[in-house]
DNA sequence: GTTGAGCGTT
């Protein structure tokens, strides 16, 4: 059992913070507590965790006493395969507050300090806003499922250095690409035009135009605010408005 | 149930 983050952040200030990114999510601050703890003295491993589900993100947080412990541990432990995946050990860049850190020790301690944006603070839920953030990017395990069916543990190995294949697909090029595209759109408005608008009644349905309008059937007044149609529009009035005095 | 670039809690 790991006594890490239980009570929160022990003392970060005399601590080096280190990243291991690549961890399997289900590695646990106790699978890396022996194996960074042989190489330094662990003050304390944190490894953030989802709000909803509570799973791993998939990397950990590892504090060093000292430096030079740390950095042997990431020279040693960066690129070692944990749980049949190989980690990566960095030093932290960013503090739990999003202060600066250097070599895992954190050098700026307030860098709010100067002014404080006025921006909107959002509300409390820029956390989760991250949170989703990250959830949306992985959704896509076809790949695995795929190599499941077809090299159950052949090709496997060759997965595990998929690690930078190639994130870039053919973006590069831009130029060639924003040339092809207006090209081939310039084309399209001078070779079909007719084609901009072919399918006028996409909706062949014979009731009135549905107007976009913000018409809510459903009505709100549900605790009892103001289940008056009056509140609608008290001091507009459509309806008189709408017919003419003359 | 899964996932895979990144930077953290009481």
């Amino acid at each position: 059992m790991s006594h890490f983050g239980r009570s929160g952040p022990p003392d970060i200030t005399d601590t080096y913070s280190l990243l291991v990114l690549n961890i399997t999510f289900r590695t646990t601050a106790d699978d890396l507590f022996p194996l960074f703890d042989k190489y330094g003295k662990v003050v304390d491993i944190f490894i953030p965790k989802d709000r909803r589900t509570g799973d791993s993100r998939g990397f950990a947080f590892v504090r060093y006493k000292y430096a030079d412990e740390a950095q042997k541990a990431v020279d040693r432990l960066d690129g070692r395969v944990v749980d049949g995946r190989e980690i990566t050990v960095q030093f932290a860049k960013y503090g739990p507050n999003a202060e600066r850190i250097q070599k895992g020790r954190i050098i700026e301690s307030f860098p709010r300090s100067r002014s404080r944006s006025p921006r909107r603070r959002h509300r409390d839920d820029h956390y989760k806003d991250r949170d989703y953030r990250r959830r949306s990017r992985s959704r896509s395990y076809d790949r695995y499922e795929r190599d499941r069916y077809r090299g159950k543990d052949r090709d496997s190995r060759r997965r595990s250095r998929s690690r930078s294949a190639s994130p870039v697909h053919s973006k590069g090029r831009g130029r060639g690409r924003y040339d092809d595209d207006r090209r081939s759109r310039s084309r399209s408005m001078s070779a079909s035009p007719a084609q901009r608008s072919p399918s006028p009644q996409k909706s062949p349905s014979p009731r009135k135009t549905s107007p976009p309008r913000g018409e809510s059937p459903s009505r709100r007044s549900r605790d009892g605010r103001s289940p008056s149609p009056r509140s609608v529009s008290p001091q507009r009035r459509p309806a008189d408005s709408r017919s003419p005095s003359s």
